[in-house]
DNA sequence: CTGTTAGCGCTTTCAA
DNA sequence: TTGAAAGCGCTAACAG
């Protein structure tokens, strides 16, 4: 009733009865005589009367808005995160401001500005790959930040929520190992330019080369050849980027090497059916002839044929985990990194080796 | 420099020596003196000086933030409008507050209450899809608001960005046609238990009858039958919601009727996949036996095998064109519903009918 | 064009 | 507990 606009602290407190503070106070929870509180109450219902946030925040309140700024929105790791993220901030009465990069570095520096404009508790940030060079981003010494979907490599003194992307290189690797596989390629994105074969083993051992989650995966590949006492072959590595054409490419320059392999490691489910998608052009039949490990448990991969085996990464928690961390973080809690196993999901495009 | 928290327009204006309103108004971009606007623009390098959002709120500026309610973040469909909206915001110098309804419509209910404690300077909103009881949105009268991906048989007093649902159906349909097909099945979402086969035709006569966007569909595909001058089967009309599992038990259902069907027309890439891969199960290739139509044009119909046929809706201008209506409202501008078109794929489920 | 000043709607002392 | 009143940082009307 009445217009909403125009109603305030002083038509309340009128109608009620009673002064401004008191109604204020009622509304924010500090005791109240009961009589007054139901006189309150009452007028409160009457004109549906609710605080103005503009106002509340000018005297230095909570905003109950936090932001989160994704590479993109559209993909299917990050729109699941942030489904997650929106139902944890939901459950704590917080909204969400959402900002995209459009996977573009220079988008990512005027959307943190246009972020740093307004009025929140705390932001995520899930930095777009392959920042090298990272934003210095000043907001970040006044407002609570939490790192998500990135490892410690970037803004190192920030709390992170992350996934073991080494695990998951790990995971892959020993499973195709465990199936007989010896000839293990491995499909990689962090492959500059500046990047010889020969130094990539130096490059793992140096903390803070970017935000390479491919290089984690790279380690646990690593780690498991070493376990199984192979010996890695720099000829089994490919440069290839999250997609599905990436991925057939990739699959194109391996067959041109002219070197033996019986399996893949993957760093993505499209990277996976790209692979599949022409090897099997070639002839060559997946699981049968090369079993291919996918990344990522995107639902895709349990339609396509055969059935990607693949490493499930919870981005749903991982957004829910963050927003939990980000409301540590702002109510002064100490807050620790938090790691999230990932998980091996076997189906059809791996099996084993045949002699 | 200094404790931005404490940097108010009076320490700038102190600095520059002048007064606090010629400071507002060289942020405001209010003609001011070039000699002062120099020493201005100084202070406020000097201090990185940002007007505080809250206070000007409080004077009844725009907030230049719009919120965005989805039925989910973490639908290739939504999560695309979502992206289009961000950035057309971003060239807008708009924030957006995201919501989602994880596809519940109590959460529906909460999540717009929560959106109009923010003060927001208007509303994209797409309700849960068969909202067959709206929802009554009191901040519909005070907020300017734009319905997103949904016809006007929802909230028909607000403007709306939409997609040619009847279009796409008519569209596959006559593509089939035209392609020989004469038993054309049609998976119908909308089939609630109260809707008879006889009482379908009726039902599309009746405006209003909720957000199903199936039905315009479903009248595409009458149209074009009709077009070809071939008759209705109910028969041939299943009931399938829109995931990959939904298609699998349609295509299992249509089998049971043993029925004769030359194509199928499909809701949703997911559905076409489903339908695919029982109908192969079956022996039934595709599209050699049986054409398949998918609708929505996912990333997913160029992975699968064969490659889908389908329908595809720019739900990136949608989004993009939502947020361009919704400032047309905020600044008073007249805006028109705005339907877009959709536009036939032609790719490998779908062939030349056998005779 | 500039400065002074009165609020905006709320929270929070400070006295009562 | 409660109410009166002093701001919070800004914009805008007003007078110069």
């Amino acid at each position: 009733m009445a217009n909403r606009k125009s109603v305030t602290l002083v038509d309340v407190a009128k109608y009620a009865g009673v002064s401004i503070a008191t109604v204020s106070r009622y509304l924010n929870g500090v005791r109240v005589r009961p009589e007054l509180a139901v006189k309150v109450a009452e007028a409160v219902e009457k004109f549906d009367y609710r605080l103005n946030p503009a106002a509340r925040l000018i005297k230095g309140q909570k905003s109950e808005t936090i932001g989160v700024i994704l590479p993109e929105l559209d993909h299917p790791y990050f729109a699941t995160l942030l489904e997650g993220a929106a139902e944890q901030a939901r459950e704590f009465g917080q909204s969400i401001l959402v900002g995209s990069c459009h996977g573009k570095h220079e988008v990512e520096e005027q959307t943190i500005d246009q972020f740093a404009h307004n009025i929140l508790d705390g932001l995520i940030y899930t930095p777009v790959a392959k920042s090298v060079n990272l934003i210095e981003i000043e907001a970040f010494r006044e407002l609570p930040v939490v790192i998500a979907a990135r490892d410690k490599s970037v803004y190192p003194e920030l709390p992170h929520v992350y996934q073991d992307t080494h695990g998951g290189g790990y995971l892959s690797t020993k499973y195709l190992l465990s199936l007989g596989h010896r000839k293990i390629a491995f499909f990689a994105s962090f492959w500059e330019p500046g990047f010889t074969e020969m130094g990539m083993l130096d490059i793992l051992k140096t903390p803070g080369t970017g935000v390479y989650s491919s290089l984690n995966r790279f380690s646990g590949y690593l780690e498991a050849l070493q376990e199984f006492g192979i010996s890695y072959d720099p000829k089994l590595v490919i440069k290839c980027s999250y997609g599905f054409e990436d991925g057939k490419s990739a699959a194109k320059e391996l067959l041109s090497r002219m070197i033996e392999f019986d399996s893949i490691v993957t760093a993505s489910d499209y990277v996976a059916c790209g692979v599949i998608d022409t090897l099997e052009a070639q002839g060559i039949s997946v699981p049968n002839d090369v079993s291919v490990m996918g990344y990522g448990n995107l639902e895709l991969g349990k339609i396509i044929k055969p059935q990607l085996s693949t490493i499930h990464q919870n981005m749903f928690e991982l957004g829910k985990q963050s927003v939990r961390s980000l409301h540590d973080v702002i109510h002064e809690k100490d807050t620790e990194d938090i790691l999230l196993d990932v998980e091996l999901i076997v189906r059809d495009s791996t099996s084993k080796k045949e002699i």
